[in-house]
Parts: structure tokens; C-alpha cells; sequence
DNA sequence: CTAATTTCGAACTATTCAGTTATATATTGA
DNA sequence: TCAATATATAACTGAATAGTTCGAAATTAG
């Protein structure tokens, strides 16, 4: 590696933007967008309070931040449980699992900031993000199931905007019931039953 | 009807109680928690700001009676819509349709104060609240799955608990997905959709 | 070493908010 | 008609909140 940032003029930043924004994230993911006050986010994020206003703006243009910052690297992961290589079964479980152990790792607040939080935003902007993600969100498993249909794992005629559709519902509710307190175990346990689930046949097929 | 309800000593009130908590809910459950100020709420009731402390205490015991009320009159009709005399496969879809039709209201905020607003209140006994009503949910379910098995309508050997915790997993994600601006019909076509894939039989089972 | 530049820390400001108080109003009972 | 009681209206209070200002501190360029 090399030294390829030019150090900039004035006084150096006593703190390490990507790292504010992941603190912020946690911030406004355990108070929720209402609860989270700038004092909060400004402890939070160990940024004063005039650098949090001039380096991410007001409490709504940094929301919109986290929001896309951890919209993007949670669908990085998600999408590497779902498609890296694996038989269509174990797809589908690690996607869910994904879902259950970050909704319920020590350290962060139980539940997800895309499913749990933002939704209660009063916001067009969000509301129109958060849109647009759970579509992507089906895309990409609808996908997962043709690229199975072409391996032979499941029948030409597998639903696959339905069954996907209903892997993210899984996904979402699993997350869900991770805010209201429900353990760990018992949600991997219902991922793997849920997968289970949306791999039987419709009735009158051959079994697959 | 005879007249029961003896005036009471001081002037008479101008508003009545049980509407007033019904305006309640709707106010908690279109702003959230912490994004209702108790001006909201004062304007929303039709209550004087006195009055609203006077009779319902403040913005957290009245978020936990309109909780309460709520919760009472919301189970009552997905119970009724559950165990009402109908083939199983109805019941469900029964139920999921309540589920969608009461997020997807005119007049009313999109999702549901239960599922999508009260999670995010940061307070134990409504944590426990829910936890109590997620798993008299679920209980609920159980029952009318039973019932059928009792009634041959399904195999004695049927997965009651699994498949009962995933129906309420997808009136949770239908109610998630209606917040998030997700049309009647879509979320109506998936209540469908997923009533069905509630009572394929499992692997090497006979056909039920 | 000095000027320019950027960030930091602390205090400040106007506003909003939850909860209260004081007073006026409407009703019952005698 | 008048005392007792309960509710309504409006104004008040102290604390919290979002956003700003200002001077001190740390760094680079010359």
C-alpha cells in the first residue's frame, strides 16, 4: 500500500467518518428516528456537535446516510448467503439465518434499521427507499430459484415470484419477532423450518 | 334500553371516553410513540390538555391503554375470524385477509399499532406486552389446527406448532408490508398465496 | 515563524415539549 | 338561589431539543 491521501490543510478530523456513521447507525437503529436526539447521536458518534451539522448534515440528511450506508453493506452480505455456492436448500437457510444473526447479535440493538426502524419514518424519501429495497430484496431471490431451475435442483414450474416473495416475508417477520425479544435459537429454528417450507411442492406435482 | 347511567355531580364531559381512546390510536399509530406530542394527541382527541391528564394520565399510561384496547379489540376479530365455521383452509386465509385489510384501511394509518409502532417503544411492560400477545397469537393458531386434525381435515401428524407460528410470521410481514405502502391487492393475493403453501403436506407424507 | 485553513469544545438561542395551575363554566343537590 | 363538584380554556413553567456562533487548537503552506 501507498500513501495516496494527501493530508488536507487545516486541523485533522478527531474521528474516522465511515466509523461516525456506523455509531450513528447504532444510534437511530436502538433510540429509533424520533427517540434518537442530536445529543444522542452527537455521544454516539464521538463527533461535536458543529462537525456532526457540517460534515453530515442535519438529523434527517444523516439518517438518509446511515440508511443507504446500511442498506448497501447489508445486501452485500445478504446476497453472499444467498447466492454464493450452495445447494438451493442451504441457500435459502443461510439467507434466513443471515437475517436472524444480525437481528440478534450482542452488541447492536435486537431487530434491523431497514425493517424495524425506518419504516416509521414519516418520510417520502425513506419510504421510497425502503420500497425499492424490498423489491431488490425479491429480485434477488426470485433469482436465486431460476439460476436453481437451471441447475435441475427444482422443476421448471417452481412459483418463483411467490415462494420468493414469501422467503423475504420470512425474513422480515424473523426479524421482527428478534425486537420483541424473541431468542436466537428459536428463530434459527423457524429459518430452517421456513426453508423447509418453501422448497414442498405444490399439491398435484411430482415431488422435486 | 333504560336510562342505567345516573348524571354525575360536576359539568358534564365533552367528549366521550371510548372515542377518544379510539382517536388515540390513531394518532400512536400514524406518528409513532415518540413522534406524538401530547398537543397531537389534544388535537387528535378532542380532549382539553387537562382533561387528558385528568382521566387518562400521561403519554405513556395512555399509550399503554390504547395498547390494551387495541390489542382487546383487534384479537377479538382475528379470533373470529380464525375459528369461525369454515374449512381450515379458509380459516387461514380468513385470518390473513383480517390482517391485511385492517393495515390497509382507509381512514387509518397504514400496518398496525401492535406490529409496527409499539416495538419500537422503549418501555418493558410494553415489551412484554407484546411478547404475551405474539404468543396468544400463536396459541390461537394452534387451536384451530387442532380442531381440524380433530375434525379429519388434516393429518393427525401435522406440524401444528411450526405451521402456526408461520401463519402468524405472514400476517406479520403482510402488516409490515402495507406500512411500507404495499397495495391491498397485492398483500390480499399473497394472504392467498401463502394459506396455501401453509397446508402442502410435508416430504414423504400421504397427500392430506 | 506567520498566515491560512480546518476542526474542536463550549456556550448560546429560539423553539418545542410534557406536565401544571388558575380561572371560568356547566351541572347536581339542597 | 347557592354550595358543591366536575370539566373546559388558556396561560404558564421548567426542561429538552435542533441548530448556530465564536474563540481556541491543530495542522499545512510559504
Amino acid at each position: 500500500m501507498f500513501q495516496n491521501t494527501v493530508r488536507p490543510r487545516g486541523r485533522p478530523r478527531g474521528f474516522d467518518e465511515a466509523e461516525a456513521l456506523e455509531r450513528a447507525t447504532q444510534v437511530y437503529w436502538s433510540k429509533g428516528y424520533d427517540g434518537a436526539t442530536v445529543d444522542d447521536l452527537v455521544a454516539g458518534m464521538g463527533v461535536g456537535r458543529p462537525s456532526l451539522y457540517a460534515i453530515f448534515g442535519d438529523k434527517r440528511t444523516l439518517f438518509l446516510r446511515v440508511l443507504k450506508d446500511y442498506a448497501e453493506k447489508k445486501g452485500a452480505l445478504a446476497t453472499k448467503a444467498l447466492l454464493s455456492p450452495q445447494p438451493l436448500r442451504d441457500s435459502l437457510a443461510s439467507f434466513l439465518r443471515f437475517a436472524v444473526e444480525t437481528a440478534t447479535e450482542e452488541g447492536s440493538a435486537p431487530g434491523c434499521l431497514l425493517i424495524c426502524v425506518a419504516p416509521l419514518v414519516n418520510d417520502a424519501e425513506v419510504r421510497k427507499f425502503l420500497k425499492d429495497a424490498a423489491a431488490a430484496g425479491v429480485a434477488l431471490v426470485e433469482r436465486r430459484f431460476r439460476d436453481a431451475i437451471a441447475a435441475g435442483e427444482i422443476p421448471p414450474d417452481f412459483p418463483v415470484a411467490v415462494r420468493a416473495s414469501q422467503l423475504t416475508d420470512f425474513a422480515r417477520s424473523l426479524t421482527m419477532r428478534a425486537q420483541i425479544g424473541t431468542p436466537r435459537k428459536t428463530l434459527l429454528k423457524d429459518a430452517e423450518e421456513a426453508a423447509d417450507l418453501l422448497l414442498l411442492p405444490r399439491r398435484g406435482n411430482a415431488a422435486v
